[in-house]
DNA sequence: ATCCCGAGGG
DNA sequence: CCCTCTGGAT
C-alpha cells in the first residue's frame, strides 16, 4: 500500500472508529490533571467501573495533592486493594504527590518529560492525561495493543516503537492524535485482541488485510 | 482457567 | 526482551 493509500484508510479508519467510540475519552470521572492521572493510574488491569468508585473514595480521604503526598502507604493500599496491583500503585502514587508538591507546587505538570519523571507514570499515562487535561498532542503513545493494530491494518511493517509512531503520525491528522491512540486502544482491547481477533464484530474487517487471522 | 486500557526491573 | 506485580470479570 502507497502512503496516498495509506492516508485514505487511516480517514476511513477514523470515521469508523467516530461512530463507534463517539466519545473518544477514557470513561473514566475525571478530567482534571490530577483526577485523571490517579484514575489512569489505578485503572491498570481493572475495569471502569471499579475505577470510578475507588477514585472517588481517595479523594474524599485526601482531597489535595498535599494531603496525599502525607498519607500513609498502607491506608492508600487498603483503599485502593481491590483494583489489582495495589502495592504498586499505592507506593506509585503517594510519591507521584511527593514530587507533584515539592517540585511543582502541588500543579501536576504540563510536559513529557515532567510526566514520566513521576513513579508510575510513563508514555501512555502521560499521553493520557496530556491529551485529555490538558489539550496536548505530544504524539501517538504504542503500547502493544495500538503495535498490533497498527501491523495488522498494514499501516506500519515496524516493530519498533518510534517508528510506529513516527508513521502513524504521518498518516493521522494531527488535531486527533489522541483521539486515534484511544480508538486503537480501545479496538485492541474489545475487538482485536492478541489471540483471538473478534473480527466479525470489528468495523474494520473489510479494510484489514489480516482478517480471520491473528 | 484465563485474560486484562501499565510500569519497572533484571 | 522477559518477568513480576494483583484482583476481578468472564
Amino acid at each position: 500500500m502507497n502512503q496516498a493509500d495509506k492516508k485514505k484508510t487511516a480517514a476511513e479508519i477514523l470515521t469508523r472508529l467516530g461512530r463507534r467510540y463517539p466519545n473518544p475519552r477514557p470513561a473514566l470521572e475525571y478530567t482534571d490533571a490530577w483526577g485523571l492521572l490517579v484514575a489512569t493510574v489505578l485503572s491498570a488491569q481493572c475495569t471502569d467501573a471499579r475505577v470510578n468508585q475507588v477514585t472517588p473514595e481517595l479523594f474524599r480521604r485526601w482531597p489535595s495533592v498535599a494531603d496525599l503526598a502525607r498519607a500513609e502507604v498502607a491506608d492508600i493500599e487498603g483503599l485502593v486493594r481491590s483494583t489489582g496491583f495495589f502495592r504498586n500503585k499505592a507506593k506509585n502514587l503517594k510519591a507521584a504527590a511527593q514530587i507533584i508538591a515539592e517540585r511543582h507546587k502541588g500543579q501536576v505538570p504540563r510536559t513529557m518529560d515532567e510526566l514520566v519523571e513521576l513513579p508510575g507514570v510513563a508514555r501512555k499515562t502521560a499521553n493520557i492525561v496530556l491529551y485529555n487535561a490538558f489539550g496536548v498532542n505530544q504524539g501517538v503513545a504504542v503500547d502493544t495493543h495500538v503495535k498490533r493494530l497498527a501491523k495488522r491494518l498494514g499501516l506500519s511493517a515496524s516493530d519498533r516503537p518510534e517508528a510506529i509512531e513516527a508513521e502513524l503520525m504521518a498518516l493521522f491528522p494531527q488535531p486527533r492524535w489522541g483521539e486515534v491512540n484511544h480508538y486503537l486502544v480501545f479496538l485492541g482491547r474489545e475487538v482485536c485482541t492478541a489471540r483471538r481477533p473478534r473480527c466479525a464484530n470489528c468495523p474494520l474487517e473489510d479494510l484489514c488485510p489480516k482478517k480471520g487471522l491473528a
